[in-house]
DNA sequence: GGCTAATCGAGACGGTACGTCAAGTCTTCCA
DNA sequence: TGGAAGACTTGACGTACCGTCTCGATTAGCC
């Protein structure tokens, strides 16, 4: 039973909150990760500093949660074969990681979560977490029809797969398309499917 | 024909070349990269601030240059096989990656690079250049040996083997073994190998 | 006649107003006029910084009342003498100057208020005010002992006992004693008395 | 033999070193010492705050400096008798508390001097300083012609002087004139001489 | 051997952002 | 309505680096 402290004081304005992250999104999409910072965010967003230190301690987690809840997790694939599978696995990684303010924000975002011991047991829980679950449930279909092994470390196959598109939208910059998804899906579809 | 201009006044000191250098290492390795500073590497070296900005304009290219310089690069692997090819890449990889200087600056210069198009092309070029040409002659004999097709795109293996490990070292930081080496490889061959 | 406005509402709580006044006399003693906040001093009291403002709208005046308001005006001295009435008088001021909680807030307290009219000429008439009468009333009595000319300045000369005791009080910082206030009671008594 | 360090590096510019001093001056008659911000002095200056905060560490010794540097000490009177010097000595005080820059600034720099046990004693040697010895140098001239006696306390007289006038031109805000400065230099007079 | 020119250590310079703190106002719930 | 709590906007705090600049002092090649 998760017993709510009652709520003392004045509340917390949901459109400031709403604002904020806003603000967070357009200023890393326009000047970058790097670039942006906490100063910048609240005057865009019409507050004041500690308005967002009380809500986010770090530029980090402001910046993955302006970034990645806007980004619905789409439902896991099941379209009936591993390659299929996994090919919409990858496409909707690619998508997620090219849109501009993902695109922007990500290498930045990864340098600090990857500084933080802290920020990086969050990540591998609340971003890889799901995902994780996700390929695990088309690994099990797979098994199931007989195209994969049992044994298949889905935390690898996940680390493969997002570090792939992660360097390759990272540092190539060019606009990254369906072709990457399906070179990649095939590459590991037949590295893991039983023949 | 480079007309080497002749060069006049004094002559840059390599010492202090050297002594930045280490220097560099030294902080990043202890501090990480993101809070390692140019005056914090020029007081520690013994130099003024001017002197590094005369040789590196930009953080990233002196730690770039102090962490990657001492990094030699390990032959091509010939072993015989495609398997023992690649695990023999992906382990030099993982022992790249996880030296203490390269773990430490790793995901900060990747974020600085993704930044800017100018030294993400230079990367490109020099980082992952030899280690392109050095996939691609493990290719080529795994083709002539009936191993692997010969349209095997060496940029999507490379993007994978190195944005696997480093996606594993950057957010996992816990110590990284042989395991994954063997597994990752294992993973790709299979992906690739004729069968 | 003074028509108290009928009070409407819950009326407020005597009890919250002393836990106000006595946090603020702890809080200055403390750490000092300038570091004393009116947070803090809600937070020592117990209550929310609007109760405070409600009652007081500038930390001069609450610090003002909190400290003054416990110091007992002391009567006027009637030794029988000019000196004896004058020595009481600079020793009745010495003990209210050096008192821990004055002493650290006098300075402070001194500067808001002459940065403020509206504050200089309250604390003019609420302060210094009866200590005048006081002055004037010694004054009348060695008039008529025949030990003072009938024109001496009581206002000057109120200034110039208290100036001296806050100028040495607050720039010596050495513990004050009572040779102080007897020579400079016997500076002034014979500044001014009949010859 | 004062073995001046050689100077290392760029040296500081004189010119910024006048234009904070002004600014500081400028700013401080104009909105007070309490609303005086070492960002606004800078901004002013057209310099940065480091460069502000290299030369003085508090608000309290860069007002203090501005406003009392231009002030150049008259020289110690000599009139040919104590009530004349004095009177010039008092006038003289009164001239430097009234000015515009300095009347802003005095209350507000007494209260951060006494709060600090290090600026205390600065202000001690070096603004009172140099006053006690002028009054010392007044009462030897008077103790020879035999209008005084030689135990008169210079500086319980210096603190009664100063005190009287900072607390006038402090709590009156009225415009403070020669008549203030010619009864006190009277009181003061007479409770010295010898009769 | 003086001249020219670049390098070196040092640190000042104008900026910008940091994360904290307090100001005074407001909005909520509870008495 | 009063009161406690705490969110809110504003703006200063003092620190740290940024990248550029200006010093005096080397240290070379050139005439």
């Amino acid at each position: 039973m998760t017993a709510v402290a009652t709520p003392r004081g004045r509340p917390r304005d949901e459109r400031v909150h709403a604002a904020i992250l806003g603000a967070a999104v357009d200023i890393v999409t326009e000047v970058g990760y790097a670039a942006t910072s906490i100063a910048a965010v609240a005057a865009r967003a019409g507050t004041g500093k500690d308005t967002i230190y009380r809500r986010w301690s770090t530029k980090a987690e402001l910046v993955y949660e302006a970034v990645f809840t806007a980004t619905e997790s789409a439902p896991v694939p099941d379209t009936g074969s591993l390659a299929g599978d996994l090919t919409a696995l990858v496409s909707a990684l690619v998508g997620e990681f090219t849109a501009p303010a993902a695109a922007a924000a990500l290498p930045g975002l990864l340098a600090d979560f990857a500084a933080s011991p802290k920020l990086r047991t969050g990540i591998r829980s609340h971003f890889l977490g799901p995902a994780k679950a996700g390929l695990a449930e088309v690994f099990e279909r797979a098994v199931q029809r007989g195209e994969a092994h049992s044994a298949v470390p889905a935390d690898l196959v996940l680390d493969t797969l997002a570090g792939a598109v992660f360097f390759h939208v990272g540092l190539v910059g060019a606009p990254v398309g369906q072709d990457l998804a399906d070179q990649l899906a095939a590459l590991v579809t037949r590295g893991i499917e039983v023949r």
